[in-house]
DNA sequence: ATGTAC
């Protein structure tokens, strides 16, 4: 096949880092496709970047070399530690590949996937990695402190289906989602967060603030929601002071925003400028938490944390007040993270990139998806799984897979027999594009004990495409 | 995940 265009993406692909290098490599590649087709040409400079290529393109091949020279890359550990990994069986074979790269980092000192692991960017979703002395940007993820708020109200269920209306009224009246949207003007909220002096840390950092208070109390897109729901006990809970029985909850999950994703990329560029790792581990770059550039990712990391809490904040207060009623317990717990935590004795840096925290103790929420139920779990500590849990369920489809395979008929279906009430939402969302909640909880059963179960009823995600107000 | 890329 012929074609006749190869992009910067194309070979940012192949393994070309952002530079002179990528530039030189593209006006090689627009010489070439005058003789041959995409692929071949691919393959060629791939060959070339992997030092294999003994054909021409010498002065594309010397950059290389003189790049490789200067970078002086870190030399991995032969054998990758070993880590623990739960819910195996049900766990893909690229996400076990990514944590075996992570644990040949010479500063990994252990590692953990949980039972809704999938392949991700660097450190797999559901990975959890603890290191010495270094913070890795990608083992934190882009959305850097996202995570789930439940605030538990003193309102029967009955009021709930009661007043059907009137919480999905609210609900759409006081949330904003999709992918760059905030508030206007006149409507923002204000929060403590924004006088956080680490806005001044750097010029990079302070730039990034009005745009965070445009969209301080929105929810984003993607997988993130805002649902209400009736949580269910079981039995009376001695520690949150609550009854058996059945009450109307929020559950939200969002996170830092563009804040925090600028926050992720600019770390990461600086990351992988200073810590040259080979081809297949650039991805997991690392700061010495001692160097400047570590301990201002430090602070960024934690300012967007704050930032992302101050948004759940905002949201559960406007809904808390817009339906009235006492609160009983709030939860809340991030899973896109770093820790400063003990490990086997020694202070360790853990990134959790879609795990909870589970120490011992440790409450926690893990939703099902729009239409399975979630759970409120206290945490066992157990020290092989670096005192974590799952996340979530974990995608079973890709986004693209769940698209062309589930039809909206079967959507409403699900929707309906669960009684749930959708405002948004596209068919990669859909409950079938998710792993059985009930296995993931299965497979954790050492690591978390379940507290309550969340069931949602009327749920808002971002809109198809991203397209919300 | 994110309003966008050398």
């Amino acid at each position: 096949m012929k074609t006749n265009k190869i992009t910067a993406k194309d070979l940012m692909s192949a393994g070309y880092k952002e530079g002179k290098i990528l530039g030189k490599a593209l006006s090689v590649a627009e010489q070439l496709l005058k003789d041959m087709d995409g692929d071949t040409v691919i393959s060629m400079l791939t060959a070339v970047l992997d030092d294999v290529y003994d054909g021409e393109l010498s002065e594309l091949r010397d950059m290389v070399l003189e790049d490789r020279k200067v970078a002086d890359i870190i030399v991995l550990k032969e054998q990758p530690d070993k880590f623990a990994i739960y819910g195996e069986d049900n766990i893909d074979a690229g996400a076990k590949a990514q944590m075996a790269i992570a644990m040949a980092l010479p500063v990994s000192r252990a590692g953990a996937l949980m039972p809704d692991a999938h392949q991700g960017y660097g450190l797999p979703i559901g990975g959890v990695l603890a290191t010495h002395n270094a913070v890795i940007p990608y083992g934190v993820g882009v959305d850097i402190g996202c995570r789930m708020a439940l605030s538990i109200f003193d309102i029967p269920a009955i009021h709930f289906d009661e007043n059907h209306d009137k919480y999905k009224r609210e609900l759409i009246a006081h949330t904003r989602f999709g992918a760059g949207h905030g508030f206007l003007k006149k409507e923002r909220a204000q929060h403590a967060v924004l006088d956080n002096d680490a806005f001044n840390m750097t010029q990079f950092i302070s730039q990034l603030k009005d745009k965070a208070y445009s969209q301080l109390g929105t929810s984003g897109g993607g997988n993130h929601f805002v649902e209400w729901g009736i949580i269910e006990f079981s039995e009376r809970d001695e520690v949150l002071n609550i009854d058996k029985g059945s009450y109307v909850a929020l559950l939200t999950h969002s996170g830092s925003r563009g804040m925090g994703a600028q926050i992720a990329g600019h770390y990461t560029r600086l990351a992988k400028e200073i810590c040259k790792l080979p081809q297949h581990a650039v991805n997991l770059a690392y700061l010495d938490m001692h160097s400047e550039a570590g301990q201002e990712y430090w602070l960024a990391m934690n300012l967007a944390g704050d930032y992302a809490s101050a948004c759940h904040d905002i949201i559960h207060q406007k809904l808390a007040k817009a339906m009235g009623g006492t609160l009983l317990a709030k939860v809340e717990n991030h899973h896109n993270f770093a820790w400063k935590e003990k490990w086997g004795g020694e202070e360790v840096i853990v990134h959790r990139k879609g795990a909870t925290p589970a120490g011992k103790g440790v409450m926690g929420i893990i939703p099902g998806s729009m239409t399975a139920p979630g759970f409120l779990v206290r945490g066992k500590g157990l020290e092989n799984a670096i005192n974590s849990a799952s996340h979530g369920a974990g995608r079973l489809m890709s986004r693209t897979k769940a698209i062309s395979n589930i039809t909206k008929q079967e959507m409403s279906a699900i929707l309906k027999e669960n009684k749930v009430t959708l405002i948004g939402a596209g068919l990669d969302e859909a409950p079938m594009a998710y792993k059985d909640i009930n296995v993931v909880m299965d497979a954790q059963q050492e690591l978390v004990d379940i507290v309550a179960k969340f069931q949602p009823r009327i749920v808002r995600m971002a809109d198809d495409g991203s397209k919300e107000d």
